[in-house]
DNA sequence: CAATTGAAACGAACAGGTCTGTATCTAACT
DNA sequence: AGTTAGATACAGACCTGTTCGTTTCAATTG
């Protein structure tokens, strides 16, 4: 049975996942060596390379943990919606205008990873696009059922928006990029209704 | 007199600068070191170090021109339409589209490097800013000229809507992209009316 | 209960590579 | 002669990944 980390409880190897995933989104990933992940996470090198063959490895289950967390708490937080589609899609928006606002959201670390990484063969990469594809069809989804004028094309539009208020907050306060994304994609709904 | 270099017969600060230029929009700052400017540039290290005191000066020069050119190139575009403000509007709309239309456009230099280089203390930071404040303002006064609702808003949604396009273009194809962001932008414009 | 065993983790050093930046020497051109 | 640039080697730092020896701790076994 795996030894559980002293302070978190967690078995070691998602401690030192989500320490570095911690690093990896608020610093960036070049400039985080593995050297920084072990020192932040009180383990020794021995242990990462255990339990990830490399630091690209890293990277990858890093994403993956982000787009698992993604999904459960977009989901999460549209049960607490009416089951509405119109309503769903509006809750979408609500839910990312809330992340924007806080001050730990750096931007999206899919579009970070992707900028650090532009190699067309880097791992990271498909999950960053599956990511974004799968995004685009949910609210595609949502924008067929709640009958709204080509959900295609809406739901793309949406998602430049997202991507667009992700990428300000590398360098704009949090406050401003989340209510001028929330009144962006509003009109953009209105516009196909 | 500075020597020419062969090729392109400029001056030698501006040969290197251009060709570290297209290495680090394409490939990314931190994939591109050194060696693969000199390499690439058909010069020696010491020349590069003679123009450019470091690789943090040589990112800077980067995007100064990068920038330089922007405006160049968007106040020559601009210079063919009419001088009725909404079409000035439009203009940049339009001309931002052609440039994600291009198979050589990767995204937007300034949101790339700004996420390579998370530190607030990086020197390409202030640069990006301010780059970022003046697209805005620009877009501001046009929109105030043209009598819109609400230009400073304006502005800010249509510099998410381009900022989320340019980002997209990293791991979507040109022409979606393009046409996506174009509707998406004259669709504020038109809320805005 | 006490001794043993074995896996899990630590610590520290190191190998091999890469990166930035410098120093030195030589060639070319004015 | 003197400036400009090329070529090369090198110093020092850093980074990934490995090796080796030691510690800890829990489960097993007598």
């Amino acid at each position: 049975m795996p030894r559980k980390s002293a302070a978190t409880d967690k078995p070691l190897k998602e401690h030192i996942l989500e320490v570095a995933s911690n690093l990896f989104y608020e610093e960036g990933i070049h400039t985080v060596g593995i050297d920084r992940v072990i020192a932040a996470a009180g383990v020794a090198k021995t242990s990462l390379y255990r339990y990830f063959s490399s630091k690209d490895a890293l990277i990858k289950a890093y994403l993956e943990q982000r787009d698992e967390r993604f999904w459960q708490e977009l989901e999460a937080a549209l049960t607490e919606h009416d089951a509405d589609p119109r309503s769903q899609l509006i809750g979408i928006i609500d839910w990312v205008a809330q992340l924007l606002e806080k001050p730990t959201c750096y931007g999206c670390p899919f579009l970070l990873t992707i900028s650090e990484f532009p190699g067309a063969d880097h791992p990271a990469r498909p999950v960053v696009i599956e990511h974004k594809y799968r995004l685009r069809d949910r609210l595609k989804s949502l924008a067929q059922a709640a009958q709204l004028q080509q959900p295609q094309v809406l739901a793309a539009q949406l998602l430049i928006v997202l991507d667009g208020a992700f990428a300000e907050r590398r360098y704009l306060a949090p406050g401003i990029v989340s209510s001028v994304f929330r009144e962006a994609a509003i009109a953009l709904i209105e516009c196909a209704s």
